[in-house]
RNA sequence: GUCUCAGUAGCUCAGUUGGAUAGAGCAACAGCCUUCUAAGCUGUGGGUCGGGGGUUCGAAUCCCUCCUGGGACGCCA
């Protein structure tokens, strides 16, 4: 659409234009597209006051119904009827896969999200990577890639060892046993607060993990036991969640394949000892990157190595992508950096999609010291407002468990998705749990209604436009859209583009029937029905890009 | 201290990569349920885009500088 208009100003504009030229005025009064001409005037000598006018007299094209010049603005008004009867055509024609590309010409890409570590509650934090993550790999898929998940499951490390020993000195089995998660988090905050005033527990602690890295059987025997309940947990809530993954490989599976990495490091003269440690020196103003503690051990930043190597034989990925947060860009650049200087061309592919912290009272919530809000009590919350909701606005449902558990995690899923970028989120239930303004519920409410009218509506086969009306019209626009805001959230590994255009969608359409009765004598009727037949499919479609359910009746 | 991310309405945030009078939602107020589900629609009020410079026809957007806040900065992940 864009494109054929840009065609048409070129064959009468005196300067060659390109695509971002063109752009959508703010106010739809102004028109359907506007060439601002003052960048012309230089070049022409002349005013843009007068480029505007020569342009807009002489363009034509059958999509463009009137242009105008309007102080030095170009400002193109499209014929509406010709348009939405294409638009809805090829929407109708092409469903769910409206939207869909193939740039991705099948290139694997794989995803690192989720990642929780075993022992610790599911918390706030790793929604936001699981669901962003998890709407990353719809976006990608979308648009011709081939997505693969992976949750890398934080199961190694030196906490590990702080939490044996906070098992071996206070922990009970019985406990754990009811209460896996909980009583393993109260013991790992007891070791932490007892570690401020004994700091000799913290060497214990990484000579238990020493230990456990070195095959001791006690050792792994109750590692494996805490992994095992973690992860009956853990799927728990990506059950609620419908989120799958193709690999479970955690930090642990690569326990084995550190070591040729290390001797690589130290082959090609990359290892350096720094105070006992093995370090990689960096390019000037980085820290170095820690391979190898004094005691031999190895760190995050090695299995991250091991990992990245590991992937790229595996899967031969075009790009590999971390959802993890914003406190680990120095680790990402660090690994990268470190994988470049190893001679990998493929290190430039690795990608760290960054999300920002979620704060309570201003500060950032700790494990360590049991600030923490749980996922799955935040969820069971949602859920039951939703079902509160039901009960008082639709109690006849019929499937009202199922909805009131799409529309409650919907709720939250989206109120995290909305708003990605790197900025830090304050935690505030209450606004988690809105359902109405630009919320999940809003957006699947409205998807609701649209398929209300048209199991009312019967069978259509026409698409006859008598007249296209300024609510359908921007209702079309937006539709119209759709494509553009997929490829920009895939570009930009951004899910909020989506969620903003389903906002904006389901508004154009809440305030098109709102305010015209679908199912009215009109010789409009057919087209208007068609019309909501395809806010269905392009709300279902953006609602499936970012993990969520869009229930049929609400 | 260094690096990094951010600062837009009372609150939470948009702003399509430099365009026209800066937009939504919440909250507040006023209307709309005998007509397709009121989780909705319609309207009103609300702004020194953190401050100050600069670049140009034109800046919330780009550059410099200062202020404020988050985060990271060797043996955690």
């Amino acid at each position: 659409m864009k494109m054929d208009i840009l065609q048409a100003l070129q064959t009468v504009s005196p300067v060659p234009l390109e695509e971002h030229m063109l752009e959508r005025p703010a106010n739809s009064k102004l028109g359907d597209f506007a060439l601002p001409c003052f960048p012309f005037a230089k070049a022409l000598r002349k005013s843009p006051v007068a480029i505007a006018e020569e342009i807009a007299a002489s363009v034509e094209h059958p999509s463009i119904r009137k242009a105008e010049a309007v102080n030095g603005y170009v400002n193109i008004f499209l014929n509406r009827t010709a348009i939405t009867d294409d638009i809805l055509r090829m929407i109708l024609d092409k469903s769910v896969n409206y939207g869909s590309s193939n740039e991705g010409n099948d290139g694997v890409v794989t995803i690192d999200l989720s990642s929780p570590n075993i022992a610790k509650p599911f918390s706030m934090g790793h929604l936001r990577s699981t669901v962003i993550g998890n709407s990353i790999a719809y976006l990608l898929e979308k648009n011709g890639y081939k997505p693969v998940k992976i949750n890398y499951i934080g199961d190694w490390g030196t906490q590990f060892g702080k939490l044996l020993t906070a098992y071996r000195k206070w922990g009970n089995e019985e406990e754990v046993r009811q209460e896996p998660i909980k009583t393993l988090l109260r013991l790992y905050i007891r070791f932490h607060e007892e570690a401020e005033t004994n700091p000799s527990l913290n060497d214990e602690g990484r000579a238990a993990f020493k230990a456990l890295e070195d095959g001791d059987a006690d050792a792994l025997a109750l590692w494996e036991w805490f992994k095992t309940e973690s992860l009956k947990e853990f799927q728990r809530i990506y059950d609620l969640l419908e989120v799958t993954f193709d690999s479970y490989n955690g930090e642990a599976y690569y326990n084995d394949k550190m070591e040729p990495i290390v001797q690589e490091l130290e082959d090609k003269g990359l290892l350096v000892e720094s105070d006992g440690a093995m370090v990689v020196e960096l390019e000037e103003g980085m820290p170095p990157c820690l391979i190898k503690k004094s005691d031999g051990a190895t760190l995050y930043a090695t299995r991250d190595l091991a990992a990245a190597i590991d992937r790229k034989t595996n899967y031969d990925f075009v790009k590999s992508i971390y959802v993890v947060g914003n406190e680990q860009s120095l680790h990402f650049t660090q690994v990268k950096q470190v994988l470049g200087k190893m001679g990998h061309d493929w290190a430039s592919d690795i990608v760290h999609v960054p999300f920002g912290l979620i704060l309570q009272g201003g500060k950032k919530m700790s494990t360590r010291k049991g600030k923490i809000v749980l996922l799955e009590e935040v969820l069971k919350e949602a859920i039951k407002l939703a079902q509160k909701n039901i009960e008082e606005k639709n109690p006849m449902l019929a499937n009202k468990s199922e909805v009131a558990e799409a529309v409650g995690v919907g709720a939250i899923l989206f109120s995290d998705l909305k708003q990605h970028r790197k900025h830090d989120i304050e935690f505030d239930l209450e606004t988690m749990l809105q359902t109405e303004g630009e919320t999940g519920p809003y957006v699947q409410y409205a998807h609701a209604r649209a398929n209300s009218i048209l199991r009312k509506a019967g069978a259509t086969n026409s698409v006859a436009i008598d007249e296209v009306n300024d609510h359908e019209w921007e209702t079309i626009k937006l539709l119209e859209q759709f494509p553009h805001s997929v490829k920009r959230a895939a570009e930009e590994l951004d899910p909020s583009v989506i969620a903003k255009y389903a906002v904006d969608l389901a508004q154009a359409f809440n305030s098109f029937y709102g305010n015209v009765q679908v199912l009215s004598d009109s010789t409009n009727k057919a087209y208007r029905i068609a019309l909501t037949e395809c806010v269905v499919i392009v709300l279902k479609e953006s609602l499936r890009l970012l993990g969520m359910k869009a229930p049929e009746e609400m």
